[in-house]
DNA sequence: GTTTTCCATGATAAAATTATAAAAAAGGCT
DNA sequence: AGCCTTTTTTATAATTTTATCATGGAAAAC
């Protein structure tokens, strides 16, 4: 298994200079480490490559970070690799904006190559963990794999659509544990989308469709929750 | 001055301008808000004002969000104040872990002050109704566990419908306190709902048929208690 | 000891919540 | 464009929970 050094990183800045000297620190410490001078250029590299993680420029003339982020996770809907901004002080009004467009983190400028090092560290450190839930029980075993969006259930293995996939690997990352629907959409659908009122319940009844009654139940008035046993 | 708003409240992000943000929104409510800017001066904050609720920015530097819970919880095991994880839709891998270190729920970048708020109320609602019961004594032996939401009486399991849920957990977080009907309704039902005046005594009586009679007496003309021993 | 008040109980009605099926809408892919 | 998959919506059925009511009995007041 590649160790936490073997990840491939994205850097997106119009400016070569500081391209150079953040490829520089940063292949220095072992990652694989590609680089595009504007917007287009990083999400063309974004589709051929995969990276772990993107550090995007807010400023770049054209087509600004804000865009190539939204581009990345809106339309190509490429949600695998952290995205990053690079961002100076002046720019914070950005942020908000940024985080919207589906931005994980913000680094800002003047840019410390130790610290930088350490966020990488950090924002790389999630997507080794999350490789996948496993669950094992006298009745029932399930594996849960984050990176082939693949499900395992007592041998059998069953590839759930993304919503499905996200709403069971929820309830089964704490089995017991009532997530009342309030929590459910907030993580698994995000703040900023509503959908109506039976929409869980419609992906929760395909769940047991898939897997069998046994697993889910549902706690009236309250939620749902993974059977523990 | 002491209403709901009295309660301490510890963001902890590594940036700057989104710690500005979300204190400038959050005190505007009159909550004392204090801000830390990394894992570690978290932690050291958790200790000295031992407040009601924590923000959690998941991705820091250094530390983490899930590592400053972990610590939190399991190296300290301070279990009074509220978590909650601010994070971003992308890093959805992350929620998983962070339920297993002892986050209370999240709250999904970006956000809007107005849904942050209303969570932050709904959080420490919960707060006021005590985090979990344990009742431990020679004749009966009482678990209450919200999370779960699920009793454990000597040893049997038993999932009660909300409100017997609620009423049996508001008695027994004072045994031997008597409780009358005007309180228990205020508090189980809320004070804009107005029901009957045999309401109570049905949830008791089921309440009873389930858990025994040996639990909850009547103290006539007053109200119900929750026998201490 | 009788009256009065209050609560327990079981049956039943009402309300709230979720399950289900089917169709529409929104994406994806070739 | 056309076809297939996924997601969401809608409408209705089924289920569970909650509330009400009527009755009888026990305790408290007189």
């Amino acid at each position: 298994m590649e160790n936490s050094k073997g990840h491939t990183i994205l850097l997106v800045d119009d400016e070569p200079d500081i391209l150079e000297f953040l490829s520089y620190n940063i292949r220095k410490e072992g990652y694989k480490v590609f680089t595009a001078n504007n917007g287009e250029e990083g999400v063309k590299l974004t589709q051929q490559l995969s990276p772990s993680l993107i550090l995007l420029d807010v400023m770049m003339p054209k087509m600004d970070g804000i865009e190539t982020c939204q581009i990345i996770r809106k339309d190509l809907n490429i949600t695998q690799p952290i995205i990053a901004f690079l961002t100076s002080r002046a720019e914070d009004y950005a942020q908000i904006a940024g985080f919207e467009a589906g931005a994980d983190d913000y680094i800002s400028k003047p840019i410390r190559p130790r610290l930088l090092l350490s966020k990488i560290e950090s924002l790389l450190r999630r997507l080794d963990k999350s490789h996948g839930v496993v669950i094992d029980s006298d009745i029932n075993s399930l594996k849960i794999d984050r990176e082939k969006f693949l499900i395992e259930i007592s041998g059998k293995q069953i590839i759930l659509p993304k919503k499905e996939f996200e709403l069971l690997e929820l309830l089964a990352s704490r089995p017991g544990k009532v997530f009342n629907r309030e929590q459910i959409l907030s993580i698994v659908w995000g703040n900023e989308t509503i959908v109506g009122e039976r929409t869980i319940d419609v992906h929760i009844r395909k769940l047991r469709e898939k897997l069998g009654d046994e697993y889910i139940r549902t706690i009236k008035g309250v939620g749902y929750t993974f059977n523990e046993k």
